[in-house]
DNA sequence: AACTCGGGGAG
DNA sequence: CTCCCAGAGTT
């Protein structure tokens, strides 16, 4: 009996590389400098991905500032009244990211807490208002793990250069996405850093949800959507031509 | 799987 | 005007 075959990479490796390679390169070059990029410390990355979550990065910038202003630490947090943090989240939107916030303070700080924020996914996960995007941005930008992570943009990004026939609004898609995002993510932990940046940067800037600007895109060589655009375009000429 | 939570900006 | 945004929790 013939052995089954072993199961075929989520992405080509050699493709996932030369993809990698390109976007690093050009978010070095075109990445923005956000002040959650600057820093390494756990709590502050974790106050801006919740912030984050479902608000743009013009609105959060200011209010990140001033938050960490007004609560140093995560120990200020935990040993604030829960309508202090709301406050200091008024205009933001989305409040249940404060009180969740509030929350995780006083049970990571608590005696039989961790007393760290975890730098591990699945800890993370465990922890109220951290889901499956935040507890890999955590884990990357803060400790620097080889983690995946997706969020709209990246699913997004690579929903177009790697699976245009999926759908990123079908949660049962959307784990494939995840498959993609885990399956690309580079060896070290600081390029894995650069490459999630990167990505959600791509989505942000260039390969945004209204507008495709392939003209500007790093990775457009790798990219299945605009390989299909320029046939489509190729086909449209070639039928001008006949006439 | 569908709904809810907010407020602001782009197209 | 509609859709989207560094999502997560609840039903």
């Amino acid at each position: 009996m013939p052995r089954p075959a072993p199961p075929l990479p989520v992405v080509d490796p050699a493709r996932a590389r030369a993809f990698g390679t390109r976007l690093r390169a050009w978010f070095r070059r075109h990445g923005r400098d956000l002040p959650w990029r600057r820093t390494r410390d756990p709590y502050h990355i974790l106050v801006s991905e919740l912030m984050l979550q479902q608000t743009q990065v013009v609105r959060v910038v200011d209010y990140y500032a001033r938050f960490l202003e007004r609560f140093p630490t995560l120990r200020h947090v935990a040993e604030a009244e829960p309508e202090a943090v709301t406050d200091a989240w008024a205009g933001l939107g989305y409040y249940a990211r404060a009180r969740n916030l509030h929350a995780l303070a006083r049970r990571v700080t608590a005696a039989d807490g961790p007393g760290v924020i975890p730098p591990d996914p699945e800890a993370l996960r465990a922890l109220p208002g951290v889901g499956a995007y935040t507890a890999g941005a955590v884990s990357s930008f803060a400790y620097e793990r080889r983690s995946a992570l997706v969020d709209t943009n990246v699913a997004r990004v690579l929903q177009r250069v790697f699976a245009p026939s999926l759908d990123p609004k079908r949660p049962r898609d959307l784990t494939r996405l995840w498959r993609i995002a885990e399956a690309i993510v580079p060896r070290t932990g600081r390029a894995a850093w650069v490459q999630n940046q990167a990505l959600m940067e791509l989505g942000a800037l260039v390969c945004t949800a209204r507008v495709m600007r392939c003209d500007q895109c790093p990775v457009r060589a790798s990219c299945a959507t605009y390989a299909a655009t320029v046939a489509a375009a190729r086909t449209t000429v070639a039928k001008r031509v006949r006439r």
